[in-house]
DNA sequence: CTGAAAGCGCTTACAG
DNA sequence: CTGAAAGCGCTTACAG
């Protein structure tokens, strides 16, 4: 295997042409010679350095995406979106997994930002200001998911936390149950701030209490959701329902209850923010607030063309909220006195 | 917020030194106007454009990717595994999804061509061509989890799929079930064509018969594992046990048997290649055989790491297997019979 | 259609 | 330590 570097000049000489003709080739411009150049090429093994031609051209044609957690399904879900989009559009991506942390987010960022024409980001924190600095230096911005203070200068696409939340603490209510808990997510982050806020708002609108005991804070993992669920299990009284803000900390706390051999939804109730492979398998199914994460990814996929190959300049921040549903599986008990309320208006 | 293209001379000019000296500065070496430059790129935001580096330096520092399915939980693993390894090199990565299909693989291998300087591939298919084309234009190669025929030629991390699920059927036959079934995945591809060939070769070995109805070849994804337990579960006599020969058809099929009210492990019993998450959650647990996919990612960003950066040019290649285990959770089935034999024994 | 030539923004041997 | 200058491999207005 021969590794020798070949360029445009040594293509054009063996086809005795111009490096301008063989460039022309190149972007599929008919030329005289084709037959010889398209000999030469194969001849010399030759690649284009596309850096030449990024530094010709003055831009990358790529695009650096940071999500704060790659093992996530939901971002697995939401990379496929974008990458559908980008792939259309003939732009590269740089992936980057921040692993909710801001000093790794920060670092991958200012890594990126000489190497992209634009930066699709899930900020980790809400006081980043990463996206601010990277948009100065005439890098495209496009947010998704999470947002950051001063969101209103950049476009984005994310989804209503706050009502899919609210939804969630409604059906438990509804359902009849008290005594309820939420597993929340870091509060810097967006959707760790909206979902508690949307699930304590539909409380305090429906005049429930919610024991301090009961709201732990933990930090969107598998382990911290594990955790959290361990602490709610040795409180006094055991929740009658707990609201888990992300798929991972639902499937920590599954693995708790589950290891503890508490009974779903006999002992206690659980709804989860964010569909997961399985839910809908285990038992009893795991009733969730879902959300279209392909189509998020793919909405910011497009902001993101139009922004770079549409000449999109406008000042204008397009920016989308998308809504979510809930998926009732047989999480969530339905208490007998509120049944036969039902029963009775039917 | 300004999108001005600044360059190194625009420094240079606001500094009052040369442009080598900003470069020197921006390299991490000592210069006298230190202050100066600091200021004069804070005032202009001025980010290096890496394209230009490269062209000079002849090298793009980037490294991709290429994998079957980036939402199989698997690959995400092995994913964090190699951007550990390739963060610390300082070497950026271009990542691609070939969704299982060769046409968008050999599309997305072929737009990476002149971008990268690796390539770490798991190929879809053993026929592929690719990796041999990208050595020859002088780009990295390292293969992993699937290999082509030619694997000779290159850098690898696999793991012993053959002995993985040779286990499996061990497992499974020592248990006492019978009437044995497969959901295989395509054998034109590496841990399709191992995996069916060890979980045969175990019952060969053992006098085993697998009725044909009882091999069924799908594609590694969810729907084709799901697929394939309903037919599976419409043969005249059920099968005692199926090997599922990747995750996500084990998902698959659990939803099948799920919905059919199929009991596990009372009327079948399963394992799956590849471990997922609340495998352990579901009920019963389920039984895999489990490799350190992690680690996998890890060996293969160091081989790429010591081809670009070690100067490895040896023509001598790495070629690493790493061994599975069998995790051992409730969804076989041990036959009374058996357990009989096993106690007098004991 | 074609080729000669300039230039994109960096880095580095060279001379001081 | 410093600056002037060459050059990495492309693309494209220019003139023919």
């Amino acid at each position: 295997l021969e590794t020798t570097t070949t360029t445009i000049r040594e293509v054009a000489r063996r086809a005795n042409v111009s490096t301008a003709t063989v460039s022309r080739y190149l972007a599929g411009r008919p030329i005289r010679n084709r037959e010889a150049v398209e000999a030469a090429i194969a001849e010399c093994n030759f690649v284009p350095r596309r850096y030449a031609r990024s530094l010709r051209l003055g831009r990358s044609d790529m695009v650096g995406v940071v999500v704060p957690d790659l093992t996530n399904p939901y971002f697995a879900a939401l990379m496929i979106g974008i990458e559908t989009v980008m792939k259309a559009a003939d732009l590269k991506l740089l992936w980057v997994n921040a692993a909710e942390s801001q000093t790794i987010e920060r670092e991958a960022l200012s890594a990126l930002l000489g190497y992209v024409d634009g930066l699709i980001i899930a900020p980790v924190c809400e006081t980043d200001d990463l996206p601010e600095l990277a948009a100065r230096t005439g890098t495209k911005v496009v947010l998704v998911d999470r947002l950051v203070h001063g969101s209103r200068h950049f476009d984005w696409v994310t989804v209503d936390n706050f009502a899919g939340s609210h939804m969630a603490a409604m059906h438990l209510i509804r359902a009849g149950l008290t005594n309820l808990a939420i597993i929340a997510g870091p509060l810097d982050s967006t959707p760790g701030r909206e979902r508690l806020e949307g699930f304590l708002s539909a409380c305090n609108e429906e005049a429930i209490t919610v024991h301090p005991d009961n709201i732990i804070i933990a930090d969107f993992s598998e382990s911290g959701g594990y955790t959290a669920m361990a602490r709610l299990l040795l409180t006094l009284k055991l929740p009658g329902a707990v609201f888990c803000c992300n798929n991972l900390m639902t499937i920590g706390a599954l693995r708790c209850i589950n290891e503890k051999g508490v009974d779903i939804p006999g002992e206690i109730s659980i709804v989860g923010f964010d569909d997961f492979p399985l839910a809908d398998v285990v038992k009893p199914g795991i009733t969730v607030i879902s959300r279209p994460a392909e189509e998020q990814g793919k909405l910011a996929g497009h902001l993101m063309v139009e922004r770079l190959r549409r000449g999109n300049t406008s000042t204008e921040k397009r920016q989308i909220t998308l809504p979510t549903t809930l998926v009732s599986r047989g999480s969530v008990r339905t208490c007998p006195t509120h049944v036969s309320r039902v029963d009775k208006r039917a």
